[in-house]
DNA sequence: ATTAGCACTCGATGGCGATGAGTGCTAATA
DNA sequence: TATTAGCACTCATCGCCATCGAGTGCTAAT
């Protein structure tokens, strides 16, 4: 069977009513709603149809009909061809520039949640390529070394190592030079063995302070140790419609929604295939993390050049305002470019 | 009236079975669970009592008697009295040294949750006289300079401050030498504007750079502006009894749980006042936050030497297992103490 | 191909009586 | 005087059943 565009205009009107509604729509509704001047019977046949293609289903025998994840999926893909939604109330919103990054990005999270009502997420930039570009090393105490490591974009890591033997400045001095000079502009695989051994045997018998400075040097610049997710409007969960009854379910996403771990596979996920716009939208059973399976995830990717990419997104009702949410989530996407072009 | 000893008994009696069951409790279930050898008929005289003077409420006529947060209050102190329960089973779950401070928070507000089935939050510890112990101001690049700010306790601040201006390495050496000497070992009172000319004026052409140098100092060492609070378990509020049938106020603290700002207020509340335990405890309308009236928070101030000072606490039903909780933030402190006794 | 008509399905709603836990009061008892 | 047995009364809860109505699928007419 074919979806014709009679078929496709009344599944969207399905879909619409139903987005709006929450209840299962009927054959008279849609009769009414579309500008097709059918009557409800001819309505019921096309239904039906539209039943055994898979795109909508009906709860029970007697009732209306709600839209499956296939309808959903043809709905957001038609959407998704339309032109853009202006969303211009968001402008300035976050727009205050000399904000901290985890400020900045947790009203990013707040502004999305409270848009939306649903519940939102926003995880730090993700550096694929963590160039060094500076380290520091500087005594703070008679035996605490300050280890301060600057990579590209400007992201700075601090590690505090003791140590036994008391440097002087002079010392403390060489050994900056012979780190700086070793190691600034390289990336993490290009900082190997044969280089440590040869950077330890150059500084002689502090070669100790040299491996605990690497072991830091690791584990800055390895960034998906550092990466944060700031959430928001967890309360709205409680209002998904699929899980108002289901008290376990809510309770289970609410703990997803607070455990980085999942999240981060949905990260992951996200920064992984990259498609045009940047948008991702993942109904219910094609989300990466399980637990979600009776939601929606929409996300998108922002980018702040040099490669730091980081997403921000919702995790919504299958029944949500799919329009709305990309909208928002385009112009937050934008507002990030934009700001970090300063 | 007075509260007499078999009085207390009965108190005791029903509000341990209302902790475990959850339902009203009758006068025969008293009459079988006491060892007073009391028939039904006395209790319900003795409950009687018990109502009229404030301990126990009865949800509707012909129903048994739940506690007030006059008669949980009672329990709470009179098991405060009681000798300190051994929770041995959390030694070693936090015992990992060599963790960075968020990421044991972290896992001390999961723990914590996991105990105790409520919910829980952990905040950074607050230093109340911050002293600066160290500046160290490095070129990172051409024109961007990175300011280094160490406070008493070893946290430690970063800035980067933008310079028009070139500066060679031995102008920064001066600048460094200049800062450090004024400033080390003073608390933020200390700086005053007298001090900042001063130093603006033995700068000279640099004294722009000095300038941002203090505001940047001015921040790392106002705390409050750094206060972190970790939260874990939300999901636990679903569970709490008075508030299952009440999606919204179930909303609503799960909102407040994740509003840094509200919980904040709690936070001030638990360091200001200081009994002899650390233990505190806010019943119903006791707590601080109105949005949580209908729960207890139990809070434990923990110290980490250099007044250092940061809370943990939870969040839970007022039929609470008071005994444990307050077992297991007893634990906690002490092992926190412990810890950051290395 | 479309539509009117009709029987049928099934969840939702609300009334109703039975049930039972629990109370307060009174009178008997130790 | 303190305790207890007995009893009438209250009220939330539960299961049952009839009713209602939105919505369907099918058939026959247009």
């Amino acid at each position: 069977m074919e979806l014709d565009e009679r078929k496709q205009k009344i599944l969207q009107a399905v879909i619409r009513n139903y987005l709006e509604t929450g209840e299962p729509v009927g054959s008279r509704t849609i009769s009414k709603d579309t500008d097709l001047n059918l009557s409800s019977a001819t309505i019921r046949n096309e239904m039906s149809d539209l039943e055994e293609m898979g795109y909508i289903v009906q709860p029970h025998t007697s009732a209306g009909r709600i839209p499956s994840d296939k309808g959903y999926r043809f709905y957001v893909d038609t959407m998704l061809e339309k032109k853009e939604r202006e969303v211009e109330e968001l402008k300035g919103l976050i727009s205050q520039k000399d904000e901290k990054m985890d400020t900045l990005l947790k009203r990013v999270a707040k502004v999305l949640a409270a848009n939306t009502n649903y519940a939102a997420m926003v995880t730090t930039p993700q550096n694929r390529v963590n160039k060094l570009k500076f380290i520091q090393l500087s005594r703070v105490d008679a035996n605490q070394i300050l280890a301060v490591i600057v990579v590209e974009g400007n992201v700075i890591k601090n590690s505090i190592l003791n140590v036994d033997e008391i440097l002087d400045d002079e010392t403390l001095l060489k050994l900056n030079i012979l780190l700086n000079t070793h190691l600034n502009g390289l990336c993490i695989d290009e900082i190997n063995l044969a280089m440590i051994a040869e950077l330890k045997r150059q500084a002689g018998i502090h070669s100790a302070i040299v491996s605990e400075v690497i072991d830091a040097v690791a584990e800055a610049i390895r960034s998906d140790e550092d990466l944060k997710i700031y959430t928001s409007g967890t309360r709205n969960i409680l209002r998904y419609p699929e899980l108002t009854d289901n008290r376990e379910k809510a309770s289970e996403l609410i703990n997803l929604f607070e455990e980085e771990q999942a999240l981060n596979e949905l990260v992951q996920e996200t920064l992984a295939d990259e498609n045009g716009t940047g948008i991702q939208v993942y109904i219910g059973n094609e989300t990466p993390v399980q637990s979600m399976k009776d939601c929606s995830v929409v996300t998108a990717t922002y980018e702040l050049g040099e490669g730091m990419r980081g997403t921000i997104g919702i995790i919504g009702p299958k029944r949500m305002d799919y329009d709305k949410v990309i909208g928002t989530l385009k112009t937050l996407m934008n507002q990030l470019d934009t700001i970090y072009k300063k």
